[in-house]
RNA sequence: GCGGGUAUGGUGGAAUUGGUAGACACGCUAGACUUAGGAUCUAGUGCCGCGAGGCGUGGGGGUUCGACUCCCUCUACCCGCACCA
């Protein structure tokens, strides 16, 4: 009976389903297990093969827990709100709902063809309202809080207001954007305006003008993550700064959290280096600078204090507040003019562009704290408004920055590091002696760093401050297909969240999704929506990471109407063990969904401090894409020059004829003959006319145009074009064979003679087997080349050349994973995918290889069945089978756990090819092997345990463990080195001292072939390994 | 520029703590069986050399009886960040 796959794995899997052999209890004696694939997105192109690498993963070792007897969380479901959807409406007219459930229904029957083990009873759907009723709920308690520093957690804040009424803010040390201190008197006299403002710079969702990405082209805002290179990460589009009233998330407030959360979490170490990078810890001093002729003060953030001395002019962004304040008359138009031309750079540009130095003098003088000299404030756009204070005391001796800044403006600098006694250390770093600086004069750079700080707080002009690149998120959107806010605004512009009762707050229906003329969101067209009795809705909505920074917990308790994850449910499963996906969320969803969970976590929701315990990142699959070279316009000519070389000698190339003002160059012209001929492609052959003809008469030459296409159409015979030569030498008038319009001539790989007279065009992989391409398939599914011609090489074949690149449509390398499991079978599929190498190494798919893992299938069949049928014994397994079958339980499950599921496949392949060759069809070894292979290929593990005589599922079964007995080897092969050169092997017993060994060794002919006539200086033997003979 | 990673046959990749480099596959070569082969099976396959043997894990150096593995250094490629104060 031979190995069927299509059959086996439908049949199953109808059977897991009707069965509902995945659905997993929250009620269990056994551990729990969370296994986690990141979200997807359901795009419309649907699965490739790069994409189930993780899913194919993530479900074998979800299998393999489940078989050790964990209680195993395994769910899927969809980020389904997001731009390419609302993009698409916006184009084709389709609704997002629409075009997104099509989408999810398309991933879902994908997902099924791999035979993954998934709950779908707790997909959740981020665009369900039952769903996004809790993620406005959340938004709500992010409201309703603030953070307070001293309990480092968030706190109500009901609290918050209590203490402004009694005592003001001047004790409250939270996290937050307030910068004046008010006394309770002046707290109760504000209105609920001033009030809620006031609270708005404490809450962790709030509301700021904030300079944000603006996308033209998307109509909305994007978060920086979001942005790539200044263009927009979906799309490409251009992105500007603007400044926008947004909601934001004061994620900031978690900054350190978040740094030291990464130390407590398994994930590798690029991963963690990323996101500390983000996060930017940096540490240093706040210090405060006077003005000349003003009150104001300039607070700049500095990681070199002991510098100070050194600061000889001070930068501020232009769009530093205190820019227009302090700018004088005479340098007003300097400064505008510098504005305007700031203003108009894209960040592309300033990104692109960072060595040009620009920048413009406001006139104004600082006055430098430490010694009281005035230093000339200047403006310029290497300065970040939205980094530190956005103003800077620049030190051009020992920063590069501020360095090749003074240099291009001639300011002054002032060396005050000597760094002598340093002589490979950079400018900037921080070590050397101080010098020309005052009271540190003579100290180290780290302690005057110390120095500096003391001296600064000691004045009350600065203190030790910590700064983080980490920014608050943007949390606004102008788009329709996102989460709508749960809030509306009193007539005083005060934002109030809904009652919970109102919750979930619906997406409503609309069918123009374009932002409104004036920039706002669509939801704004909704008059009727937008403006209730208890006031004015907010029509943006929220961004992609808003559902799915928690969807996680979701997976816990997907139906509960009660809460967003129940309590029991919550402590349960507590966080997610193994977390499995693609590195492109590094930043953006894995530090939103830690942060938001450090806020469920204080609110007493969740019992962990860290979501996601061990990540693992899948390596990108790229495609190997393949390529045809098809001939062009000087691959013609070579070719017809070679043959009109062989009809006349006197045939010239580019030839001039006829004289003077009558004089033109053709392709090739005979002299002799009076022939002259143009070679183009046929479209640009239609204008040659009879007038042209005649010209060629008046000089008394016939001229012959022949076609590209033609050339190529006789490339094997020439003999048509050669009679139509002889013709016009007869004088006949002969025009290009109109028929020969379509060909096009493709040149074998390996018979290229000249690579610029081919051009390469990517082939579809699908159709090439070997790099040798089916030329019928080809020609099927180009129209453009139905009638192509082709160069074979000896062989008779045409090959392609090939390359690694990105699995796109565009390259023609897109190989779909529903085409591999029609053809092998989702369990060969499967194994290959895992096949490919270390899950998180990127590589690239090649289909060819999958053959080796279906000869392993067929293999591992044919030990349970013949061309007769079942041939399984009862019979009572040997030494040698027990040893193989138990040599691959061990390192499968060795493998298993170290991730390496490559290796894993290896060892089922060497296991079966051993058996086979053993003739062993014993059910005592067999029946182990098909549950050890299960969670690679469930489906045919399901079909052969039931052949097997078992009755119940070989899911629910017990994963083998290996016995070390059936390991012990009765002797052992030695390697004997010469020198640490392998010069033969030799047997030895397992027991064999080390003596006898050595002995032994010394004695073998193939060994005193070396030592003779040299001297054994020395002996290694190590037991069960190896033996090294020094002689010399 | 900074940070992280990778480098092994024609190809994808193996190699517990330093201990037989190239497992397992693809491809290729030869053969068997076949009407046929993109089926199956057998043998071979790192490179050079007829051979003995030599050389081989990106290059160079080091530690060691012994290095893909540890140390130093250089190179190439990939990824991330980037006027970050």
């Amino acid at each position: 009976m031979e190995y069927q796959p299509r059959e086996i794995e439908k049949k199953w899997r109808k059977h897991w389903e009707d069965n509902e052999i995945y659905q997993v209890s929250n009620d269990s004696d056994r551990p729990k297990y969370y296994v986690l694939d990141m979200f997807p997105y359901p795009s419309g192109s649907g699965l490739h093969v790069g994409h189930p690498l993780g899913y194919i993963a993530s479900d074998i070792f979800s299998r393999f827990k489940r078989l050790k007897g964990f209680n195993v969380l395994h769910p899927m479901g969809y980020d389904a709100f997001g731009l390419p959807a609302e993009q698409y409406a916006v184009t084709i007219g389709v609704h997002p709902a629409e075009s997104t459930a099509k989408n999810i229904s398309r991933y879902r029957q994908q997902l099924d063809n791999i035979g993954l083990s998934f709950d779908w009873n707790r997909e959740v759907q981020t665009c369900d309202p039952q769903y996004y009723k809790w993620t406005q709920w959340i938004f709500i308690q992010l409201f309703e809080h603030y953070y307070c520093n001293d309990a480092n957690k968030a706190r109500p804040i009901s609290e918050l207001r209590d203490v402004f009424s009694q005592e003001g803010n001047a004790n409250i040390n939270a996290s937050t954007s307030q910068k004046e201190t008010f006394t309770a008197e002046e707290w109760n006299v504000l209105d609920d305006k001033a009030q809620d403002d006031i609270l708005a710079n404490y809450r962790l969702a709030y509301r700021q003008v904030q300079y944000v990405n603006w996308c033209e082209e998307l109509g909305t805002i994007l978060a920086n993550d979001e942005v790539k290179d200044g263009v927009s990460e979906r799309g490409g589009f251009p992105v500007e700064r603007r400044p926008m009233l947004q909601w934001s998330l004061r994620t900031t407030a978690y900054a350190e959290r978040l740094l030291q959360g990464l130390d407590q979490v398994d994930w590798s170490e690029a991963l963690k280096t990323q996101q500390r990078n983000w996060i930017g810890k940096s540490e240093g001093a706040q210090a405060f600078f006077n003005l000349r002729d003003f009150d104001d003060q300039i607070e700049i953030f500095t990681t070199r204090p002991d510098t100070i001395f050194g600061a000889t002019f001070m930068v501020l962004a232009p769009e530093h507040d205190l820019v227009d304040k302090i700018t004088t008359p005479d340098q007003r138009k300097a400064i505008y003019d510098y504005l305007e031309y700031a203003g108009s750079r894209s960040e592309l540009q300033r990104m692109s562009d960072v060595k040009t130095i620009t920048g413009a003098f406001t006139g104004a003088y600082a006055i430098n704290p430490l010694n009281g000299k005035e230093i000339p404030i200047w403006i310029a756009d290497y300065v970040l408004k939205d980094y530190g204070t956005g103003a800077i005391m620049a030190v051009p001796s020992d920063d590069e920055r501020d360095n090749r800044f003074a240099e291009h403006f001639g300011l002054e600098i002032i060396p005050v590091v000597d760094k002598t006694g340093y002589p490979n250390a950079d400018m900037q770093d921080k070590v050397g002696k101080m010098i020309n600086s005052g009271f540190i004069t003579g100290m180290e750079v780290k302690d005057a760093i110390q120095a500096v700080i003391h001296k600064l707080e000691e004045d009350g002009i600065g203190k030790r401050q910590i700064n983080y690149k980490l920014r608050d998120a943007n949390f606004s959107r102008q788009r329709y297909w996102g989460e709508p806010f749960p809030v509306r605004f009193d007539e005083n512009d005060v934002p109030h969240p809904v009652g919970l009762d109102e919750l979930p707050v619906e997406l409503p229906p609309l069918d123009d999704f374009k932002p409104t003329a004036d920039g706002k969101a669509p939801l704004g067209k909704l008059e009727d929506w937008m403006n209730t009795s208890k006031g004015r809705r907010e029509i943006d909505t929220m961004p992609g990471f808003a559902g799915s920074s928690w969807y996680f917990l979701r997976y816990m308790d997907p139906h509960n109407n009660q809460a967003f994850v129940g309590e029991d449910a919550v402590n349960y499963w507590q966080d997610v063990d193994l977390y499995i996906g693609g590195a492109e969320h590094a930043v953006g969803h894995l530090l939103y969904s830690r942060t938001w969970h450090k806020f469920f976590h204080d609110l007493g929701l969740v019992p962990t401090e860290e979501p996601f315990k061990k990540l693992v990142n899948q390596g990108m699959i790229g495609g190997r894409s393949n390529f045809v070279y098809r001939a062009n316009e000087k691959f013609a000519e070579q070719y017809l020059e070679k043959k009109l070389k062989q009809v006349s000698q006197s045939f010239e190339r580019n030839k001039i004829i006829g004289s003077g003002e009558n004089a033109f160059e053709v392709d090739f012209a005979c002299e002799e003959c009076k022939v002259a001929i143009e070679l183009k492609a046929m479209h640009r052959l239609e204008r040659y006319d009879d007038k042209h003809h005649q010209q060629f008469e008046k000089l008394g030459y016939t001229f012959v145009p022949i076609a590209t296409e033609e050339i190529f159409n006789h490339y094997h015979n020439f003999s048509p074009i050669a009679k139509k030569i002889e013709k016009a030498l007869a004088g006949e008038k002969v025009n290009p064979n109109p028929n020969a319009k379509e060909t096009a001539l493709f040149v074998s790989q390996d018979m290229i003679e000249d690579r610029s007279a081919v051009t390469k065009l990517h082939v579809d992989v699908n159709i090439v087997h070997n790099d040798i391409m089916d030329t019928v398939a080809f020609e099927q599914s180009r129209t453009d080349f139905r009638k192509a011609v082709y160069v074979l090489n000896a062989e008779g074949q045409y090959k392609c050349s090939h390359a690694f690149e990105k699995m796109s449509k565009r390259y023609f390398n897109v190989v779909n994973p529903d085409d591999m499991v029609s053809q092998y079978g989702a369990d060969c599929f499967r194994m290959y995918e895992m096949f490919l190498g270390p899950i998180e190494q990127g590589k690239p798919w090649n289909t060819e290889g999958i053959s080796g893992v279906q000869t392993f299938m067929k293999r591992f069949w044919s030990l349970f069945y013949s061309m007769d049928g079942y041939i399984v014994t009862d019979d009572a397994p040997t030494k040698d089978e027990l040893k193989i079958a138990h040599t691959c339980i061990k390192n499968v499950n060795r493998d298993i756990e170290r991730f390496s599921f490559n290796t894993c496949v290896s060892e089922f392949m060497k296991c079966t090819n051993e058996l086979k060759k053993l003739k062993c069809h014993k059910k005592a070894i067999l029946e182990d092997l098909v549950v050890l292979l299960a969670p690679f290929a469930p489906h045919v593990c399901e079909e052969l345990w039931h052949q097997l005589g078992n009755d119940t599922s070989v899911n629910l079964s017990t994963y083998p463990s290996h016995n070390e007995a059936y390991l012990k080897e009765d002797a052992i092969t030695y390697p004997i080195s010469i020198n640490g050169k392998k010069r033969a092997t030799h047997e030895f017993p397992v027991d064999a001292s080390k003596n006898e060994i050595e002995k032994a060794a010394l004695e073998l002919e193939a060994i005193k072939k070396w030592t003779d006539g040299k001297t054994v200086r020395k002996v290694i033997v190590v037991p069960k390994r190896m033996v090294n003979i020094v002689v010399g």
